[in-house]
DNA sequence: CATGAAATTCGTCAAAG
DNA sequence: CTTTGACGAATTTCATG
């Protein structure tokens, strides 16, 4: 569970720098990144470390191919539940998350409980995804499948001023 | 524009092993990840470049705290169009792409032709964003804003098989 | 295709301003 | 907080099996 900063941590003009360009091209190396912000490398590795540390920076992820790996088809399943006893809800939310074939989940708030962005080998595959990992659940009083036609990644936020 | 692979690209044991590996934590370095899978490291650079330069990894992400950043609100907008020419909707999914505030966004068949995965400031950037962002498309039919309360990354997909 | 060793590049640490 | 410089580690290249 990552604690979030109370406010927005304080972030100068270098640490802004490293989350834009490392936003635009996570793969560069640090001695890259301190060459493009014109700093010592040392500087730049101890800043990257600090963002981290303070939980500004959470990870990396890897990107792949759902169709290459042979996962054509994208989904978004929306869940209604039944009951939104917390218990319930965190129990089916733990479940879902350690589903394969689920690439992300969101709670959210609405006629929809979550929105289980999911990969499938085909449209039976996606049939028995929903009955097998979703409906399966009691708790779970609807879904709707909506085929993901193509999903593009955003600019994302970048700390507030820097151009 | 990454091309796709028409079929599954043949992965044979290796292949997999790093995309399990590399999936499950993506910061392994290259050594590290060789050891694991018994390979030699050069070996092991060949192979993730190959991935790499067959489109199964496509790229790396960073992942940042938005609320950390300042943008503590997270939403999905849902988009409905009027006018469902391809080239207005091809217009109109490369502006929403562009937007900074936009983390993802997806085109779904439905009654609904895009969700927007959003982090903002405030309620009122909230309101700012539908205003000046979406709704200012003359295309854009009408909208709908669900509140994200949270967003958890599933294990997505593995190549068929390995376990 | 895979391997190990060489050559290059990179990241880390200590010391100091 | 930042930098320099040196050390140790990792990545890439390449010749060979």
């Amino acid at each position: 569970m990552a604690k979030t900063q109370p406010p927005a941590a304080a972030l100068d003009t270098v640490d802004r720098g490293i989350l834009r360009e490392l936003g635009d091209n996570p793969e560069l190396t640090n001695k890259a990144l301190a060459t493009r912000l014109g700093i010592a490398e040392s500087t730049c590795a101890y800043r990257v470390r600090a963002l981290r540390d303070n939980g500004v920076i959470t990870g990396r992820r890897l990107d792949v191919d759902t169709r290459a790996l042979g996962y054509p088809l994208q989904a978004v399943i929306k869940v209604r539940l039944g009951s939104h006893s917390q218990e319930h809800v965190e129990k089916l939310y733990d479940d879902l998350v350690r589903t394969p074939g689920v690439i992300q989940a969101f709670h959210v708030a609405g006629a929809d409980d979550f929105h289980l962005y999911v990969a499938v080998e085909d449209a039976e595959a996606l049939r028995d995804f929903v009955l097998q990992h979703v409906t399966v659940h009691r708790v779970v009083r609807q879904t709707e499948t909506l085929l993901v036609f193509e999903l593009r990644e955003g600019p994302g936020v970048l700390p507030r001023d820097t151009a």
